[in-house]
Parts: C-alpha cells; structure tokens; sequence
DNA sequence: TCTTTTTCTGCACACGTTTGCGGCAACCGG
DNA sequence: CCGGTTGCCGCAAACGTGTGCAGAAAAAGA
C-alpha cells in the first residue's frame, strides 16, 4: 500500500507506476469494447490499480463526459411513511445499474423544490423522479422545457405527455364502495384529499361518479389542504356539524384515516359499529391498531422500482415514447369496516 | 432567454456576453472578498447570469476546488421508521450551510457498505454519518485511515477517538426497569438487540447489572440477531420454552416488541393484564395500537441535527478532538404496563 | 526484403471552474 | 511632472478524466 502525500491516487499516479501514459490506464480501466489495450498491460494496470489504491473520481469523469450518473428525487417528507418504500424501489434499480440518487424534501414548497432541481441541475443530474407533482406543476413544466428526463410518481399532472407509474385510483375506490355497498352502508362520506393533487382530484372525481351510478347521496364530500392526520381530524369535525348520519367514510389517505377516527371517537362515535372508516394507501403498523385499519394496499416499492426503470429507459434512449403506467392497488379489508348498522 | 444549443450556460457564455474574461465572472458570481471586482461590472454580470440563465456547474467546481459539499449518510434500512427522522436532522442541517447529502442503504451487509462507500469517495464527499456501525466496524476503521471526517449516530463503536452522537442508553434501561419495578414487577426478561452494536450490548450490560443491584434474577435475557419483529417473535417464543414465570419483558427496540407481543399473543398471554411489555425507541403509530406500546422516546431527528452539526464542524477544521454526545431518551408510559399480577 | 494492414499506445486537448500572478490604468502625494 | 500605491481585470495553468488522432510496432502478405 504505497501512500500518496495526503491525497487520493490518481490515474497518473498508476500510470508512472506501470509506466504507461495515463490514457492507456483509462482506456484499460474502463472496459471499453473500442480501445484495444494488450490483455498483458490491462492487467498489470489493474493489479496496480488495486495495489495503489486506486478510486476512479467521479467528480472528474462527469465533469469530461457531461454525465453524473446520478438522478434526483423529489418528495415531501422522508418522514411519510408512503415515501421511503418507493425510494427503496428506485434507489435499488438505480444502484444496480451504476447510478446515484440525490434525496430532495420539499415540504410541498414550491421554493423548496425549485431550489432543489437548481442544485441537482448543478450536479448534472441525468434524470428526476418526482412524488411531489400538483396538477399544474411549474417544476415539472421547468424539467419538460430544460429536457430533462423526468418521471412522475405517485402523482400526475394534468398535462399530457408527461411520463408517470401511478395508480388506477378509480378501481381502488371503486373497490372500496363496492365492499362498503356489500356491507349495505349508503351514506357514504368521502374525505378528499388536496384536489391539487391527482390522486385527491381523481379519489373525489371518482367516489362522485360511483355514488350517483348506484344513486346514493354523493355530497358528503369534505375537501382537505394536506395529506395529514390533522387535516382528516378537521375535516370529519366539519362534517359532523353539517350532517351525521353516515355510517361510513372513506378517506383519501391512511394519514387522513387516522385523524378521521380521532375526530369520530371525539363524538362518541364507535368503530367500526357506528362508522367504519376506510384509509387510503396501506401504510406500516397500521394493521396492529384497533381496529385494524381497512385500506387500500398500493406497490409502493414496485412504484419506484417501475419509475426507474423507466427514467433510464428515457436515459439511456431506449424509450422516446411517453408513458403513463397504471398499477393496480388491492383493498385490504381489516377490522375498521363492519355491516351497517341498519 | 437566449437558449444556447441544446446545452448549459456556462461561465464563458456570459463572459463573452458581458464582455469580460471569464475569471471575472467567476470571481464576481462568487462573492469573494479578497478579488476586487468593481461593483458596476458586477451587476452587470449578475444581470447577464440571470437572463442567461446561468446555473453554476457544482461538478467543475468541486473537481477545481477538490471539495464537493456534499456528504454521506449510511443507514441500514430507510423503511425503518428510526432512520427518517435522523435523516431529516441530518438533511436539513446540512442544506442549511449548502451542503447535499447522498444516502445509500446497506441492509446491514458489509459488502454493501463498503461499496457505498467507495460510491461516495469517489464522488469526493467531504465526510459521512454513519448509523450502521457494528462494536468493531472495519467501515469505520477504513474513514479513520482514509482521514474522512466521520460521526456516527445512534449506534457507536468499541474503540475510542471516534465523533457519535448517542444516547444515553444507560439511563433508557433505568428508567424502563425503574418504571417496571414501580409497578411491583420482579421476574422480567430482556429480549436484547444484536450484541454486536453498541445499543443492543449497553442496554444487555445495563439490565442485568440494574437488575442485580436490586437483587433479583438478571438471567432472563434472550439476544436477538437483527432489530426485527421476526427476530422479537423468535426470541420470546423460546423463552418460552425455558422459563414462563416473568410478568413483563422490556425489548430492545420497538419492532422487537412488536414481535414480542406477537409471540405472547400466541401463548395466550395478555397485555399488559398477564405480561407488562416495553418497547425500545418510538416509532411512529405505535402510540396507537391496543394496547398503546409503552417505550422510551429517543430524540431522532435532534441526533440527525447534531451529527450534522459536527460534522460540519470537523470539515471546516473548527473541531479537532473526537467527542461523543450522549443525548438524553425519554421513558413514554402507556398501556402496555401494568401492575405486576401478584 | 519490402509494402500493406492491423494492433496497440502516446500525445494533446477538452470538460467548466478556480486562482496565483502580473499588468494596465487611475489615483494620490510630493 | 513623476514615482509609487492601489484597484481592477486578463492570462494561463491547473483539477482528473476521456477521446480523436496519429504514429510506432508488429503481423501479414507478396
């Protein structure tokens, strides 16, 4: 192990060593299918290399050939519980084939999440995914006009053309209703989740459409600012002032879920014998509560996984096309949701 | 918005915009004290940069500079409800002094860590976190060498010289058993973490002696191999098998109580009415299960904060000695203890 | 043996930024 | 009017790697 003054070792430092000039060493070092280097010099480079300690710079190699190798992604807030299954999903693609993710929180702060994409411009990122779209998203409408590849997760935007790996959130409250129909509820109450977002718009859009195919009351609809307990909590506490004779209410997020159960058992409402109650997208722990939280179960890691997958896809040129891809979510039926009390 | 072909705006664009050498424009866009640009040509290159668009190329800067702000975190798992929180600590103190930092997941596979981190010298961070750290850990034996300013936080090392941010796991363990001891329990067993990290051998160590101070059995410990549900449900089903005679069981972390009550459920043994169960660190929702799990709170994201914090400090060479900081838990009592059945 | 082709490696420049150095002008004091 | 100081800016060389080009050496063909 013979150590440099202080500092890293540098593809010259092992070409002195094997005494070559430092281009064979990174012709050598990165297999590269054109550059014929002799297999006798190829390996006596890279048993120097190995010897030598050598670490190739990244920093340098991007800035050469104008590739990071790294992508970016935005989200919310690591400490969400939906956040950090889809991250797992994209960072184990993206590691497996040589890439870096940078993490970003934005607070749902348009400041935030600007500021973040100048900094990841900064380092060259390839590519981005972002969870934190709204429907009309100037960010996302930035990264279309400066070209770079992007992806959506999670949520859309209104826009077309735009890549995305989303849910099919009509069939999940379809399915949803249909179990609250066969347990024979019909006042039925939705509380909705940002309708800036695709995922609040399209629940409500679609909770709306079904209740009136099955010609049930479909207004009991309360609007929240934030997929958060606090939001669900003020939400039921408003719509128990306007009316309180529905026996179900399903709510656009787990989150949400959870402060509508504070908000009902504040009014002596049990569940799921007065109300039952449904969440949103299935986050940990909340099967082990009681009652055991009905929900509706999305792929968060396959969500990242997917939105990977495609971002390197759009990288590497293989796909020009764009696409929209829709994953099925599964209704987990628990303990929250019983027959209506009649 | 003039658009240059396809590609950046570089320093050189708004030189020759501007009219000037493009070390001027470096040096007025960072506001460097000692170069004396004069304020009229510095507005005008600010101006310039602005309409051009100009974002600063991080990659050239850092491979020039050989400083990359950037610095790395080494968690074993980002689904794990502990790590968000210490991340975000992390995270937002270092973006607050225009620091990135790069997260890799090691699922507590050395192979993993080791290559990320080479991923991160290679990328010329300044200096890592590391929460992933075993009592004797050749990862962070390789920082020390390779002079890469280190912290860890949560769990710490054997050796000494090495910056943590801790807690005072001592204290966690006293204050569990003292509770338990108020509540008249005397045969209580210890379902304890992975020997081989700091957290789970301190809190071992601690228990049995406080347990002998007070004269009674300290034989009841069972050693989990992981900080896993799987692993607390394995553990007490074999205590179990040797001994059923203990009236509350204090488990090294939270998921392994989940796994303890588990195991006690299947037995047919009542929380807390027959056993008093304890958790080890807080995760979230858990405040919400029946019984609401009695734990201690242990200040996550703080630990975040201030591992950041000095490892800033160590990178601009304000802090020289090694320190650990040990922060102080906080015992949460809920429903998952009970008086002892006498 | 000489020419032609192939195989390999060195040379030098480039990527975008930072920075020591030196120079030109303006300014001040004498 | 001149020497010296100061303020401002341009020049050029780096940082470590990648790559087109050319040229030397070796192999092949005649």
């Amino acid at each position: 192990m013979v150590k440099k003054k202080r500092g890293k070792v540098t593809i010259k430092d092992v070409a002195d060593y094997v005494g070559v000039h430092h281009s064979t060493v990174s012709r050598a070092l990165s297999r590269d299918k054109q550059a014929k280097i002799s297999p006798s010099v190829v390996r006596k480079i890279e048993r120097a290399a190995e010897k030598l300690g050598y670490l190739p710079n990244l920093v340098a190699s991007s800035l050469k050939k104008n590739r990071s190798f790294a992508i970016g992604v935005l989200v919310p807030d690591l400490t969400n519980p939906v956040f950090p299954p889809i991250i797992r999903g994209i960072q184990n693609l993206a590691e497996s084939v040589g890439y870096t993710v940078i993490i970003a929180n934005t607070d749902d702060e348009a400041e935030k999440e600007s500021q973040a994409l100048r900094m990841m411009q900064g380092r060259l990122i390839e590519g981005v995914i972002i969870a934190t779209a709204r429907r009309e998203d100037p960010i996302v409408d930035e990264c279309i006009e400066r070209e770079i590849p992007i992806v959506l997760v999670n949520r859309t935007v209104d826009r077309s053309g735009v890549n995305a790996v989303i849910l099919d959130e009509d069939f999940a409250i379809r399915e949803v209703l249909d179990h609250l129909f066969s347990l024979g509820h019909k006042h039925i109450a939705h509380i909705a989740g940002p309708p800036h977002t695709s995922t609040g718009y399209e629940r409500a859009r679609t909770f709306k459409n079904y209740m009136r195919i099955h010609e049930l009351d479909a207004s009991l609809v309360v609007t929240t600012n934030k997929f958060t307990a606090d939001e669900g909590l003020r939400a039921v506490r408003e719509l128990l002032q306007v009316n309180d004779r529905f026996t179900a209410v399903v709510a656009a997020s787990d989150l949400i879920a959870l402060g509508c159960i504070d908000a009902l058992a504040e009014a002596g409402r049990r569940i799921p014998d007065d109300v039952s109650v449904v969440g949103g997208n299935d986050i940990p722990f909340l099967s082990r509560m009681t009652p055991a939280l009905t929900t509706v179960s999305i792929p968060k890691y396959e969500m990242g996984d997917q939105a990977a997958k495609v971002l390197m896809e759009l990288i590497s040129g293989k796909r020009t096309d764009s696409l929209v891809m829709r994953l099925q979510p599964r209704l987990v039926v628990r303990n929250s949701t019983a027959p209506a009390k009649s």
